[in-house]
RNA sequence: GCGCCUGUAGCUCAGCUGGAUAGAGCAUCGGUCUUCUAAACCGAGGGUCGCAGGUUCGACUCCUGCCAGGCGCGCCA
């Protein structure tokens, strides 16, 4: 329908310009039309004459008259009328706007999508949580947005690979494989100082437990070994950080390659395998698990940084290796290799990048917690002097969601195992509602998540709200299977109260909604959407019978419940929240 | 100190990429179940859109300067 409009005035401001009231055709473009907010404005309205007026040098409520004078003649419009400065306000007939009942029946599932992607390529990463340990809440969030923002960017038309890094190398996994370690020795009988930067969760317990379970004492070494010459830990007034460095590098020596790589793996393994069963009742998939891992050891770090050698923008400074990022736009230069000859997470992360292009995505979307953000300039840097164009990366931030509990917030800290984890969350809330409340926010606001709204089976509750909509819908349909009645043919011209034409607009109003929502990475869009359509459909219900004896007026309803039922059907859906038939 | 984000009703937030009289939920107050699920509906009050300038036909939206809050400024990831 929008289209629709689009073209007439196109064809106006053409006929416009033949008539010489316009030295020449503007640029489509610059047509916009837009949903009107007051229904006595009609559905569709356009500033055209407004935009135009000065180019005319006319007064924009005259150019109007203009325009409107040189519209096409269109059934589907019922009405056109100039209103306010100049706007142009079109009033869709009623039959057309109905149509979108059948519409919807005809297309189920399909409705609302469009091929507005054409098919392009787009990756989007997201969570890449380090596998050091359970998802958290603040995990949550980013796997809920990412996990929608690809449902949505699918629906519009592309075609999209959702990724998760890996980053199973680097320092943090070392500390990992030493905690698991320590715990172990501490089960075979060891007695030993627990380094304050090593991982306190009781997780590690339990893979250290396994480690001793699968081995026995095969991985045992007297303490004093360990510790004798370690620099000293932070409790003794040392440095946590070379402690627990000389610790690892202790244990590699120890234990030699082949032990230490079993106790690493068993972490990593372990712990991924945990994310991944979090994360798929989580209803979150992905189709790569890319490892960083694997990325070292195949050579593609070593190459990156030699390529941005051999393009000049590499240099060495007190016995490191760094990328002259500033000449890109970044703040500092950065630390490609550290002077202990290790690269660093940000050269895995160039090589990263870099394969991602080389993969051929039309798009690439990487999904971030908001404190990274001071990240992103770098790695456009490093994009644009190895790819020449950092176009193709859209960086979107996730905010923090803080938990409110009882009105009082939940204090968390990672480091100290103090936190609540993803899959508590959805034990306590569920997982329609931990979803939904994820996404009910703009991905760059903060989020304060209430817990016990979250939980409330009452209609303070949003997901509920909506779920019951449909669940509504459901039961009216069974009551009518229960009166022996079918769904038959209605006469879709009986709808023609208030609240029947403005839920056929709201209908209508999906597919716009779901292409917006996409090019903008906003799922909360969908989300309010959806709770409005529920508003319209209770407010519906509360004034009018359904089920009545007059057939065609019965059927006529019934076709817009369940066209209602579909496009509720169809958002949850994007969304991953569940459409219960009963509540 | 520098950079990024945020500031809209008592609270939590929308505001369609610059449009017409700034909206919703919660909370407060008052109503609605002998009728398809009251997990629902109807009504009322509640606003200097942080402050001050600027841009134009038109600003919550764009620009500048302040004020307040969050985050980031490692040879950590």
């Amino acid at each position: 329908m929008k289209n629709e409009i689009l073209n007439l005035l196109v064809k106006a401001t053409e006929q416009l310009a033949a008539d010489g009231l316009l030295e020449s055709v503007p640029a489509p473009e610059l047509i916009e039309v837009s949903r009107t907010r007051d229904a006595s404005h009609g559905d569709f309205a356009s500033n055209l004459a407004l935009k135009l007026a000065k180019l005319a040098k006319r007064n924009p409520r005259e150019l109007a008259s203009e325009i409107v004078a040189r519209l096409p003649k269109n059934s589907r419009i019922e009405k056109t009328q100039i209103a306010g400065p100049g706007f142009i306000n079109f009033f869709v007939s009623k039959a057309a706007a109905r149509s979108i009942i059948s519409t919807i029946l005809a297309q189920t599932a399909q409705f609302g999508r469009s091929d507005y992607g054409a098919g392009r390529s787009v990756q989007v990463e997201f969570v890449s949580a380090n596998p050091t340990g359970p998802l958290h809440v603040g995990h949550g969030r980013g796997a809920a947005y990412g996990a929608v923002v690809a449902n949505l960017l699918e629906a519009i038309g592309y075609r999209v690979e959702r990724e998760y890094y890996v980053n199973d190398a680097g320092r943090q996994m070392h500390i990992l494989a030493v905690s698991i370690w320590l715990r172990y020795l501490e089960l075979a009988g060891e007695s030993l100082p627990f380094p304050t930067n090593a991982y306190q969760g009781d997780y590690i317990w339990d893979i250290g437990a396994t480690l001793h379970r699968e081995h026995g004492d095969a991985y045992r070494v007297p303490m004093t070994e360990i510790f004798t010459g370690i620099p000293l830990d932070e409790p003794q007034q040392g440095d946590k950080e070379a402690h627990i460095d000389a610790v690892i590098e202790r244990a590699q020596t120890l234990l030699g390659a082949e032990r230490y790589r079993t106790v690493f793996d068993l972490g990593l393994h372990t712990i991924l395998a945990n994310i991944r069963q979090d994360l798929a009742s989580f209803g979150v998939e992905f189709d790569v698990w890319f490892s960083e891992r694997e990325l070292a050891e195949t050579g593609a770090v070593e190459r990156a940084i030699e390529a941005l050698q051999a393009a000049g923008y590499v240099y060495e400074k007190s016995g490191a290796l760094w990328f002259r990022s500033t000449e890109f736009g970044d703040e500092k230069d950065r630390v490609v290799r550290r002077d202990n000859g290790q690269t660093t997470y940000f050269a895995s992360d160039i090589a990263y990048h870099l394969n991602k292009m080389e993969r051929g995505f039309d798009t690439v979307i990487d999904v971030w917690g908001a404190d990274h953000h001071g990240y992103v300039p770098r790695v456009r840097a490093a994009l644009k002097a190895l790819y020449g164009d950092d176009s193709k990366l859209n960086v979107l931030l996730v905010q923090f969601a803080n938990l409110f509990r009882g009105g009082q917030k939940v204090q968390m800290s990672t480091r100290s195992g103090e936190f609540v984890t993803l899959r508590e969350l959805r034990d306590d809330v569920g997982r329609d509602a931990a979803r939904f409340f994820y996404v009910m926010r703009r991905h760059d606001q903060h989020l304060d998540f209430d817990l016990d709204l979250a939980k409330s089976q009452s209609n303070d509750n949003p997901v509920y709200y909506i779920q019951y909509a449909h669940a509504r819908i459901a039961s009216v349909m069974r009551q009518l299977h229960e009166k022996g009645l079918q769904l038959g043919e209605g006469n879709l011209t009986l709808l023609n109260d208030p609240h029947e034409e403005e839920l056929v607009t709201t209908l209508a109003r999906y597919p716009e909604l779901l292409l917006n929502a996409a090019q903008a990475e906003e799922p909360h869009q969908l989300a309010n959407y959806l709770r409005e359509l529920a508003n319209q459909f209770h407010t519906y219900y509360n004034a009018q019978q359904f089920l009545v004896d007059d057939a065609a007026l019965r059927n006529a309803r019934l076709s817009l419940c369940q066209a209602v039922q579909q496009v509720i059907r169809n958002g949850l859906g994007l969304l991953d929240v569940s459409a219960p038939e009963h509540m």
